[in-house]
DNA sequence: TAGATTGTTAATCGATTAACAATC
DNA sequence: TAGATTGTTAATCGATTAACAATC
């Protein structure tokens, strides 16, 4: 019922929506959204219909809401567990970060294979990959985010899949390939840094 | 010429070929790198042709020719100078990653306001943003990193727009505003891990 | 030659927008 | 009431695929 680019839009609504309500608004319009989040009213209007939430003809939307419905899509009612494979540079940095609890997830362990990860402390507990299957079974794990080096990815991915993993974010620079109903978000700082000089070049010759 | 969705599709042809050359090979089918990608074979031989890019009727592609294309319309002749601001997590794991180089492009300098963090040892100098012009007319920088929190987001990417950045690699999770000739592409774990949960749920479902 | 593969044109499909009716 | 705004249906637009001709 949802599709990938429509998923998109609906959390593009909501970080819009969270930041009007943080400013004390308690309704909204599709073409205030529209100013927030550069897609075009009707769009909005037609996406929020399609979920069935519904404006007031002359009032506008009202903030809590959608948020609510948002949240219910999203289905965050329990805590999601994820965990974390690879503790290098990125892998490290991520750990640190606060924002899991937030969006009502928790980054219940780390794998690497270098021992000498696992003796330093971390904010989670960090297991080599033999423990993988105890873990992702105790917590319900499905999503997890690899940050191995290149040469080991595809293996690693391969390895989670076999574990039961159905989503992986891949910082890895690899295509990975992996059975259909496994679904992978690649995070390329590279690629993106590419892609944003190719097309602000674009603009300067237009 | 080449628009956002084609500029994606181009990345992964190029990420597919250098690992089929790494594997020793010269030519490639467009079926075989279909595979590879998960993009049609006839969208990739569309791609192709449009980009003037011929193979042989029989024959298929050849692998270097292809990837010299490439090269050529991503213009990465010169080295293209980026510089970060912020040096939180995510920032210093930046800092320390090694791939710049390899994608043709030069770390020249990171920001941060935190003088702290500009006294302590990085790969390259870390200067107040009150240097973000200086810096930005001697490389001719135009692309930033972007790595600071929440709520300092939106007046940083203002402030690097005001100094001629015309692109942002936008790590906070913020929705920024900038004017129509910036480009902006957001980098955010939650938005990624959440989007991954909930088409891996519906599966599930399914 | 027959078969495999490219390259192109036409058809389809899906996403977005335009137009407008409904109504607060 | 008039005007603003939602919500929907039809039209458009663009991207992808199907079909097939070209040819190695």
């Amino acid at each position: 019922m949802v599709n990938l680019l429509q998923t998109r839009r609906l959390q593009r609504y909501r970080m819009a929506l969270l930041r009007l309500k943080k400013m004390g608004l308690q309704k909204t319009f599709s073409h205030s959204l529209s100013e927030e989040t550069g897609i075009s009213a009707v769009l909005i209007r037609k996406d929020f219909s399609q979920l069935g939430i519904r404006g007031r003809r002359r009032g506008g939307y009202n903030i809590d809401r959608l948020l609510e419905q948002l949240k219910l899509i999203f289905g965050s009612e329990k805590e999601q567990n994820v965990i974390l494979v690879g503790l290098g540079n990125i892998g490290s940095a991520l750990v640190k970060y606060e924002g899991y609890r937030q969006g009502n997830m928790n980054l219940v362990a780390a794998f690497d294979i270098d021992p000498a990860k696992r003796t330093r402390r971390y904010q989670v507990p960090v297991y080599s990959l033999e423990n993988l299957r105890d873990v992702t079974d105790t917590f319900d794990v499905s999503v997890a985010i690899m940050a191995v080096p290149e040469f080991s990815a595809q293996e690693t991915a391969s390895y989670l899949v076999e574990n039961g993993i159905k989503g992986i974010l891949n910082f890895a620079p690899v295509l990975l390939k992996v059975p259909d109903h496994v679904l992978v978000n690649n995070i390329n700082v590279m690629v993106e840094l590419e892609r944003l000089m190719y097309h602000t070049g674009i603009k300067q010759k237009a």
